[in-house]
RNA sequence: GCCGGUGUAGCUCAGUGGUUAGAGCGACGGUCUCAUAAUCCGUAGGUCGUAGGUUCAAAUCCUACCGCCGGCACCA
């Protein structure tokens, strides 16, 4: 087992500030290196900024700044978050010119081996996105943001990703648990059977980026860019290769396949694990700007606390699941879990200690159950951990403490503590150390998830150093110190009023809004009037045309003559219909979800009529059918009002 | 359409062949008093998605179907 532990984050795109979805990355990222640590390995987190893309240029402008200095702006307030959460972390940016010359480095090294090849590519491109997308043709809008794609001819470099289809394979072969959890695993393995192809690594479209090393004007992609800055964070230190690679589950492909396929070319060690969790959820909906749902993570820090929020984000979320996040379920489980479970039991038992045996921990015989209940809790944390899944080791230790719950209930100390007999002064003596050793115990256990908290209870039970410096390797029943005498009690985790709580936390959100616009150069919402919001659903409007590129286009009213589904396709229907042409034409349109294909016949439609044919599961389709839709709504076929004869052409 | 997962008490989930199917939370009733209106006890009566099948015995294995989730394909 290796004695060092090297973990990163994604380094995170400055478009944003930290939302909760970022922040509950880098603090399971730091409760695994603090783990780690407390097995007596040297650690290293590291996360960081990614800058380089044509948003951050824009957003830079918009503000007037250059986009280095707005990057700048964003850096620090990320690194002022985690420093607020108090997680110790190495920070490395996308525009330090130490990353620019690795990327550069690795770049050459593949080129060396041959995994670099120059080669031009014309598809469309969206400039909102920053993706090429692919099949899409001249004018279709983009998947993603469905704002309208333009047609790009590039010259760039490639990496020959297509070598690497064995080698991976090979790979996930060799180390099953390479990603975790499995099933994801199973998604990339089965991607990859599915074929590769080479990779532009090269865009000539911008300027804010790390340039090529060639002649002409090109910087590297996003991608062989971000992901190399985990080895520019350790470069020439010994820390590489990286021992996990925790990430989102959105950007699995990037650091499965593309970043070990270009360590392999390179001819580098590969990371050991890509980690990948789910996303939060906020009332059981994905947070977006466009919703407004963004959860901004200072408002809870401030009312509730870090360790808390680390608590709950790790036992809630089963990781690597998507998981739900609300105020209710926060509240409700802080306190039915911290304040009325750990920190009530805590304060029950130093009270006890205090009242009877004069702040003094007694050296009593321990409960044997509990005892072993204990060391059982010690390995399955352990096991827990190391797999990932922190809420079950969470689970496993609380039911630990429900259990000196009861013992306490059935001992009954406050009787005893009344009787002078040896017995009932044994078993007096027999509770409170046991209950005072599985707090001890749940300290050390703890100390990853909340180091303050942990820390906390630590003095108070009267423990001498620091919480973090145990080892949990070594950590077994028995370790308080004879007649130990506790600390100053004091509540660890006060109760949480549900109301007063949230109006709180809604409070320093308004202020928190406001501040995270102005930092990203967005426009502040007018104090009298709230700015205007586009609705949900509806895209922003295509660039403008002139007359004669609207009269390029010729809408025809069609009417359907027969429909059927495509097989093997959910959304397409094979649809004839008649344009008063010599024969009636073939329409292959994406509206089976919406339409049954016996609703369409004899109804009359516009289409596309001028549209270059394309081929589509096999049919080729002949124009294309008009329908209204939102973004992801489904789409609503568009007719005259009045019967009009089929072929009339729409101005 | 293909691949994978999943469907268990109001909620979140545990339970991979064998006594009357469990936990936590929430709710209701009761209790102790050391404690943060905490703890502890009891109650809540869930066709274990549906329909078949294998077996002495299935939530647990098999088949089909339905719902949901994810990946891919496909589309807009």
């Amino acid at each position: 087992m290796s004695d060092k532990f090297y973990i990163t984050t994604p380094i995170y795109y400055v478009n944003s500030a930290p939302h909760l979805g970022t922040v509950y990355c880098t603090l399971a990222a730091d409760t695994i290196r603090r783990y780690q640590a407390m097995l007596g390995r040297r650690t290293l987190l590291v996360t960081g900024s990614d800058e380089h893309s044509q948003n951050v240029e824009r957003a830079a402008k918009k503000k007037g700044l250059s986009p280095y200095d707005f990057s700048t702006e964003l850096a620090a307030e990320f690194q002022r978050e985690w420093n607020l959460f108090g997680i110790p972390y190495r920070f490395i940016r996308t525009s330090d010119p130490r990353h620019h010359e690795t990327v550069q480095w690795l770049f050459g090294r593949c080129r060396a081996n041959g995994y670099i090849e120059k080669g031009s590519y014309t598809g469309q491109y969206c400039f909102n996105c920053e993706l090429y997308v692919n099949d899409a043709g001249p004018g279709d809008p983009c998947p993603d943001c469905q704002r309208p794609t333009e047609t790009v001819t590039e010259e760039n470099y490639f990496f020959k990703l297509s070598k690497f289809e064995k080698p991976l394979l090979e790979l996930y072969e060799k180390q099953p648990d390479f990603v975790v959890p499995d099933y994801r695993m199973n998604e990339i393995i089965s991607f990859v059977r599915g074929g590769l192809r080479d990779l532009s690594i090269t865009r000539s479209n911008l300027q804010w980026g790390i340039p090529v090393p060639v002649e002409g004007h090109h910087v590297f992609y996003v991608w062989f860019d971000a992901l190399i800055s985990y080895l520019t964070a350790v470069r020439d230190e010994g820390w590489w290769p990286a021992d996990v690679h925790l990430i989102g589950k959105d950007i699995l492909r990037f650091h499965a396949i593309y970043w070990p396929a270009f360590l392999m070319a390179a001819d580098l060690p590969l990371p050991r694990r890509i980690v990948a969790h789910g996303w939060i959820l906020k009332d059981s909906v994905k947070m977006s700007k466009s919703r407004g749902n963004v959860v901004r993570p200072e408002p809870l820090r401030q009312v509730i606390g870090a360790d808390p929020l680390r608590y709950f984000l790790l036992r809630e979320i089963p990781f690597g699941q998507d998981g739900n996040f609300s105020y209710d379920a926060l509240i409700t489980r802080l306190n039915a879990d911290l304040a009325n479970g750990l920190g009530n039991l805590v304060s029950r038992t130093l009270t006890m200690i205090r009242q009877y045996r004069g702040g003094r921990i007694p050296a009593g015989t321990p409960d044997e159950a509990i005892r072993q209940q204990a060391e059982e809790t010690i390995r399955a944390w352990r096991a827990a951990f190391d797999a990932f899944e922190f809420h079950r080791g969470l689970e496993q230790l609380w039911s630990l403490l429900g259990a000196v719950d009861k013992a306490i209930v059935a001992y009954q100390p406050w009787i005893l503590a009344k009787k002078e007999d040896a017995e009932s002064q044994a078993k007096l003596d027999t509770i409170l150390s046991t209950a005072a050793e599985v707090i001890r115990i749940a300290a050390v256990l703890l100390a990853p998830v909340m180091p303050e908290a942990a820390q906390k209870i630590w003095s108070q039970l009267g423990m001498a150093g620091i919480v973090e410096s145990e080892r949990l390797d070594r950590l077994a029943w028995g370790g308080l110190g004879k007649d130990q005498a506790i600390g100053e009690v004091e509540a660890v985790f006060p109760r949480l009023d549900m109301a007063k709580t949230i109006a709180k936390i809604e409070q320093i959100d308004e202020a928190e809004a406001a501040r995270i616009d102005a930092l990203l150069g967005r426009a502040p919402a007018a104090e009298s009037q709230p700015a205007w919001q586009r609705p949900e659903g509806v895209p922003p409007l295509a660039p403008e045309i002139t007359i004669d590129d609207f009269a390029r286009v010729d809408l025809r009213v069609a009417k359907v003559l027969a429909a059927e589904r495509v097989k093997g396709a959910d959304k397409l229907l094979h649809l004839t219909v008649d344009v008063a042409e010599e024969k009636p034409r073939t329409i292959v349109a994406g509206i089976a979800e919406k339409y049954a294909p016996e609703e369409l016949v004899g109804r009359k439609v516009v289409i596309v009529a001028n549209l270059a044919p394309r081929k589509l599961r096999g049919l080729v389709s002949q124009g294309m059918i008009v329908a209204a839709s939102l973004e992801n709504g489904p789409p609503v076929l568009v007719g005259p009002w009045e019967d009009v004869p089929v072929g009339a052409r729409l101005k």
